[in-house]
DNA sequence: TAGGAAAACGCAAAAGTGTTGCGTTAATTA
DNA sequence: TAATTAACGCAACACTTTTGCGTTTTCCTA
């Protein structure tokens, strides 16, 4: 898609075949995205390092920024493209994990709210990590669990 | 220490010379500890397989749990062990990262509230992290971001 | 639009993190 | 003290991520 290669111009990556369609991909997909699921999605036609390396690309940029993860794996989603740029990475939302499927979403800044701070330290950046069960896997089966 | 011993028994777990250092050292220390640091405190002289080992029954049995790392490796803190028993972690607390130290740090309840949530998710447990300065690091260097 | 510079790519190898199997040693329990 | 159980060290393995290097593609500018 012709917005894709503009985007990538605009932060500096070069417009290769793979990085368009890896962005579009995290157009595409509302979870957080491991390298594996990227392997899968791409028929494990792309090199693995090639993975590394364009997402290592893209987040230096700002265009994408790695969420928390259970099983200490490295995801990444979608960067607001507004507010983040090469090397100034403003994200302060939280993230959603699903006990049952394991997804990890992005959470907009209105579904929650940090009140106070109070410590020593200075706070720049914030993440909130929640964990349950997600819509649809709520929704499809029953929970009996605290 | 008389102590640790005492709360290694417990927790149902083997009074070791290693595993009471072990506790102890997580006592001392006030912010979260990678495999690696461990390594590192007891001189190299334990296997790394058994610091593994005994990471993950003390998790298991409740005496520390996990904290979030930026790098994605896993670190170590000691649990609220009125609070904390085996298999029933009950630790909705916030973690402080520094961008500079790379230390993690355990922040008690009353630091910060969250205020509400609002999505089609279930939440079961959160976990708030907190990145930027700490109180070492900032009074020790002047930062000129953001 | 041709040609040189820079970035991205594939492949192989290495580094880093964490786990498993197994025989031996140490701690617990009776 | 003897039997049972847990912890330990060593080696090997699995998995994730990084690095080196030569080749290919993209970019930029003359
Ligand atoms: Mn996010
Ligand atoms: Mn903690
Ligand atoms: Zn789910
Ligand atoms: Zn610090």
């Amino acid at each position: 898609m012709k917005k894709h290669k503009e985007i990538l111009s605009r932060f500096g990556i070069n417009k290769t075949q793979f990085r368009i369609d890896l962005l579009s991909l995290f157009f595409d997909c509302k979870s957080a995205l491991t390298i594996h699921e990227i392997f899968e999605r791409f028929n494990k036609k792309i090199n693995k390092v090639t993975i590394y390396r364009a997402l290592k690309s893209f987040e230096q940029k700002g265009l994408i920024h790695q969420v928390p993860d259970k099983n200490n794996l490295k995801k990444y989603s979608l960067c607001n493209l507004d507010t983040c740029s090469p090397d100034l990475h403003n994200h302060q939302h939280g993230h959603f994990i699903c006990y049952s499927c394991d997804q990890t979403f992005c959470l907009d800044d209105s579904t929650v709210k940090i009140l106070k701070t109070s410590s020593g330290h200075i706070v720049k950046n914030y993440n909130l990590i929640l964990e349950g069960y997600c819509t649809d896997c709520n929704s499809s089966q029953t929970i009996s669990q605290n």
